[in-house]
DNA sequence: GATCGGATTGACT
DNA sequence: GTCAATCCGATCA
């Protein structure tokens, strides 16, 4: 069921972005289950991606995980108040990752809803990566683990979108990587209702 | 030891 | 549409 450790060797983190369009990613946390189907995603490629936290090849305790081998999550504090979730890459040393930013929820959606203090749910509660992390339960407690950890891991359920279906376009809030802000790395699902923002 | 600012969100005008 | 929140990683001294 679970995604091999094999599917997330490639080299290839841009196509992999892309392949994960579709996927289920799960959180067994506290005995609760949560998860759902990815819909949007970002790829970010290496030391020569000036968006990247890897850029210039900058190994710190931060960027440690993403210089894993892929198959485990990078999880980090942005603004000082959100979490962001990402899916490690390519073999070990070459720190390629793949930002998780919504997903449309299947199960667990009352959890979700409590974790995400919200009364009712909207499809606020899994747009954009800070709000994916939070219904989801993710925080830096589990970064670098494993996706086949009982914990966190993505299944393939057989569920796909063709490319018309799926729109490319440059990634969202990195104007500081100036040229490769203009790389068309975010891929989502056309008119799914939990993609971030810009998403026509 | 000090300073700068971010792979964002949500509340408010 | 604007803007505050809020922490710590990265960088420089």
């Amino acid at each position: 069921m679970k995604l091999p450790d094999s599917y997330y060797q490639s080299n290839d983190v841009v196509a992999l972005a892309r392949d994960l369009i579709g996927k289920y990613l799960f959180t067994n946390l506290d005995g609760q289950l949560t998860g759902g189907y990815i819909v949007e995603t970002e790829a970010y490629a290496g030391i020569i991606d000036k968006a990247s936290h890897a850029y210039g090849d900058r190994r710190t305790p931060r960027t440690q995980t993403m210089y894993m081998q892929g198959g485990v999550a990078y999880v980090y504090l942005c603004y000082g108040i959100h979490e962001m979730l990402n899916i490690v890459t390519s073999v070990e040393d070459q720190p390629h990752a793949v930002l998780i930013r919504a997903v449309d929820p299947t199960i667990g959606l009352d959890v979700m809803r409590y974790r995400r203090n919200m009364a009712v749910i909207k499809p606020t509660i899994t747009s954009g990566p800070g709000s994916v992390a939070k219904a989801l339960g993710i925080s830096r407690k589990i970064n670098a683990i494993s996706l086949q950890s009982d914990v966190l891991w993505l299944e393939d359920r057989g569920l796909s979108f063709a490319d018309e279906e799926v729109a490319t376009v440059p990634r969202v809030g990195v104007d500081y990587a100036k040229e490769d802000a203009l790389l068309p790395y975010r891929f989502y699902v056309k008119g799914n209702k939990y993609v971030s923002k810009p998403n026509r």
